[in-house]
DNA sequence: GTCTATAGATTGATAGAC
DNA sequence: GTCTATCAATCTATAGAC
């Protein structure tokens, strides 16, 4: 056989993910992209329909089982408290959330280029771009927000809004600095371990959360 | 006089940082900046020199007098600790960043825009941008990178500035969601007010930072 | 300092052959 | 599905008149 070891789609997701992590949506173009990926300049628009959706599919393909997975922890930390009547404790709502974020990272190289791109895509100022990840992180959101309500039901909701804005930008910061140079300590670029970072952010995060 | 109100170069850079911080630097061309600022095209590189020249200016102008006053603020929670030989208090010292951040986000409508676009230039895929931003606020990172070890002296340096990130991307996080719609609570929007904002950030940070 | 005009390069998208 | 060729629009930057 010529032909190559995954098909074109795949190797365009998986080209676009990186360059659109590493250099940004605008700055990287469909001559780039298709260069690199190994396929022809009209590829992308035969297989995604244009940049912008090309862009959607790649949050896609993450996204999904990422979602799934935090969703998955998350109903069994809710299972554990409410059989007997208890609340949810703060720091395993969180752990449901970052973890599998984690463990997703470690996954393959793609998916630590994916977070990057999901630190920046909150940021992003282009809106199409923006409004695509909002939309499709906006649920799960929503379900972590009610069960830290349950966790720490003292909290008024703007303070609980608040701080849980605090710490996505905690998390997705810190999934951004990684991998660039300058401010960022060695310790936690690229090649840190997935036990250390949790054992870095959870106290910090709890804590903040569970602040008078 | 026919001259408008202002000169066109204090114009391009009120445009410019309107336009960057809500559309982005590569999604804002020269063209839309000097339409809307009521200045020829080629000013920007007559008063600038090029686009990038045009960012740079941009950071600088309101940077270099917000740090100046984060400096002195932490100076003075320094003496007063120093003057004896106890250690500042960790909430001392964070509020030394985050209060004249918040203060100058009153000042005019233009340091709101300036924020945003702070927030989002940390994130930034565009190195240049970004090297250029992290280039600004490097010294007085490390001043409070400095003056937090003082307050917390029982933590390794690696968690330090591992907290220290999460602080910084919790605050540049709340600093662009305001302008966003969608996820961010209505209290948190464009006009919360800053002694609000203070106290909600203060208590989440400084638990987050004491934490064990 | 401000303006017009334009160079020079790059972009996303598509038509049509194979 | 893949390819070539190309369109039409955009961009930054600059040269040169006023």
């Amino acid at each position: 056989m010529t032909t190559p070891p995954i098909d074109t789609k795949q190797r365009l997701l998986d080209t676009a993910e990186r360059l659109f992590a590493m250099n940004g949506f605008h700055s990287t173009s469909l001559r780039t992209i298709t260069r690199e990926a190994q396929a022809n300049l009209a590829a992308v628009n035969y297989h995604f329909g244009s940049k912008e959706a090309l862009m959607e599919a790649v949050l896609e393909r993450r996204l999904g089982p990422l979602n799934t997975a935090r969703e998955e922890r998350l109903r069994q930390v809710l299972d554990e408290a409410a059989g007997g009547e208890r609340s949810p404790l703060c720091r395993d709502v969180l752990r449901a959330f970052v973890e599998p974020t984690l463990r997703f990272r470690e996954a393959d190289a793609g998916a630590r280029y994916f977070l990057l791109l999901v630190g920046r895509s909150v940021a992003e100022a282009d809106s199409t771009v923006r409004q695509s990840f909002l939309r499709q992180v906006k649920p799960i959101f929503l379900l972590f927000k009610n069960a830290l309500q349950l966790a720490l039901p003292e909290l008024s909701e703007t303070i609980l809004l608040a701080r849980l804005h605090f710490t996505i930008g905690a998390l997705h910061h810190i999934m951004c600095m990684p991998l660039q140079t300058g401010i960022a300590p060695p310790e936690l670029i690229l090649n840190c371990d997935s036990a250390f970072m949790l054992e870095l952010l959870l106290p910090y995060l709890t804590a903040g959360m569970e602040a008078p």
